[in-house]
DNA sequence: CAAAATAATGCAAACGTTTGAATAGCCCTA
DNA sequence: TAGGGCTATTCAAACGTTTGCATTATTTTG
């Protein structure tokens, strides 16, 4: 039925050599023949040979292919970062098996297991919001295997992050919405579990701080779907409640924000008159929305590239974990548009 | 180094049995004594044996891996499309392995070509923008290598292709955009060699002619890159030069949709009582924009699941292309938002 | 011209599985 | 007690490569 691929066999055959000459002449051996060489690489043209990289990877016990495990695809940060992921990879000739885990610690580990089957040469993951436990990744470190984290990273030794400067990135927001003279200033946060979370929080508490300026615990509030729609009415209804209106957000990534514009928008407060606000991720939608949306920039793509280089220098014993200086930490930009633009 | 993985060979060597019998134990064949069974699948769970998927693969002629190539990963439409194709492969024992062409010819090519080295059992094909020739396709075809296209298909006999009712979807909106009184409406088109893009055109044609509106010719205009600053230019200068203005803009994506709209704020015209504007794709950013963009949905997660559904099915010989209907094709639903609601 | 040196090729094992065919026990029967 | 019929197991080939070692063919050398 399905027409068969060309072997070195068929090549061997129809040249009356051995396999071992062809498979010699094709990789420019110097002990084949110039002669040989030229016929072998005619045939393997014309009968469109191509190696079998299954049966490569059985010998080598290598594939040449890396497990990318990721909460989410649909998800504008995941997919610049595998952007990046599969430049590097196809470019060092590595192909790139993905799968999500949709948030959930069951398919993450059924993920894991299955790639280990198929004797992936080494992971890239950014794990679930549901796991807390990662013995998973101890049992695969221990065993040397190559891992590299991104973004939602594990706090264990031996481990390969590569993150964003949450921290720097939520502290230089919160400095801009202080220096545009913003005083009372919300901030929208994601689960603590995730260390990203939790050190955006960290620079926006110590951003306020440096300014002398108190932090107010009620006007930290959690957003743990990070929908729109949920930060809306948080917002809302904490601004129904206080006497004395806050009158900036910082978000904890754009999609909250935007929700908290929803919400300005609706109380009949202006942006960036009333309330300035500032999100995390700069999404594509930032410039586009009206006002533009001051955002921090995280280097999707770049982070991409930076961990698989790592991870395919560790496949390649190019470097070995204790060289790496982890976490490798990216710089953060924070776009200033219109949304915190009250000075001018 | 690196731990070695436990085999079938160091399960048969620990009971002394011979590898065949450790086998056929592990896949619960008759004619092996229960004892046996229970014996290797006991030291099979504690040495934590996964059996090896290349060797696997490379017996069966079989890797249990299907390619998707793509243009970009990092589009709203696509992501949707991989999550289901991903949710779907894997709930059925397939591993995903994705490459992206960044709408070059080239790559689109050579990425088949490491593919096929892989031993992958069928692809899942958008092509890109560069693609004029299908060689590539129809060679793989003619050998009976199932291929299912999606989104961006073919116009090749054979070819299995799903797809979303642009036609109808463009139909629907520029009938939507009569029904509210617009009368002189702008079309942004995509490249014409795009299937996509010619129906979607062919849609807003017919939608006016069956208005007995006549097609201005002028009011066609194409957006090649489909980025807001093109098509903010391009609308911005086709006002300035016309002197009865148009009213209605139906744009070919929601990214030129945008454009327009912010052309259309800088010229001073009210969304929707002066303009009205139309998308298409219903990405995120619709219910977000102030004022909401009205726009197509398309179905990205459903044709992921469907096409998906069909390649496995080609793979498992459980249908054959012939008895397929090609192309299969999916709902558009128009989402009418603030962007064209001129009427109550 | 025999032996040595060199060049070109071939053999066979290995990677980890599956699987058709062969074999080893064992019990039963005539 | 030889053979038949089971059951449980083993052998060995195959999938397509790579590669250390052996072999053959060719040339050089004394």
């Amino acid at each position: 039925m399905r027409i068969e691929q060309a072997t070195i066999k068929d090549i061997a055959q129809e040249l009356n050599i051995s396999i071992s000459t062809v498979s010699r002449a094709l990789k420019d051996y110097p002990r084949i023949s110039s002669n040989t060489k030229k016929k072998v690489k005619e045939v393997a043209e014309r009968l469109n040979y191509r190696p079998n990289a299954v049966a490569l990877s059985l010998r080598k016990s290598r594939s040449f292919t890396i497990g990318v495990i990721i909460p989410d695809v649909v998800h504008f940060f995941f997919s610049t970062v595998i952007s990046g992921i599969e430049e590097v990879a196809s470019s060092r000739g590595y192909n790139v098996i993905l799968t999500q885990t949709n948030e959930r610690f069951e398919r993450e580990k059924s993920n894991i297991n299955t790639m280990l089957g198929n004797q992936i040469d080494g992971f890239m993951i950014s794990f679930s919001k549901e796991t807390k436990d990662f013995e998973h990744f101890t049992k695969l470190l221990d065993r040397n295997y190559p891992i590299v984290f991104f973004d939602r990273v594990p706090d264990i030794e031996n481990a390969v992050n590569v993150v964003v400067d949450d921290y720097q990135g939520a502290y230089d927001a919160t400095t801009h919405l202080i220096s545009q003279g913003y005083k009372k200033i919300i901030h929208l946060a994601g689960p603590k579990n995730l260390k990203i979370c939790f050190e955006r929080e960290r620079g926006y508490r110590d951003a306020l701080s440096a300014h002398g300026i108190t932090i107010d615990e009620s006007l930290i509030l959690e957003c743990p779907l990070g929908v729109p729609e949920e930060s809306k009415k948080i917002v809302y209804d904490l601004f129904q409640e206080l006497e004395i209106k806050p009158d900036a957000v910082f978000a904890n990534n754009d999609m909250v924000a935007v929700g908290a514009m929803m919400a300005c928008r609706e109380l009949g407060f202006q942006i960036p008159k009333d309330i300035g606000i500032v999100g995390f991720s700069n999404w594509q939608i930032c410039s586009i929305l009206e006002p533009s949306l001051t955002s921090v920039y995280q280097p999707g793509f770049d982070i991409g590239v930076k961990a698989t280089e790592i991870l395919l220098d560790l496949i390649e014993n190019k470097t070995s974990i204790d060289q790496i200086a982890s976490p490798i930490v990216l710089k953060t930009e924070l776009m200033i548009r219109n949304s915190s633009k009250r000075l001018f």
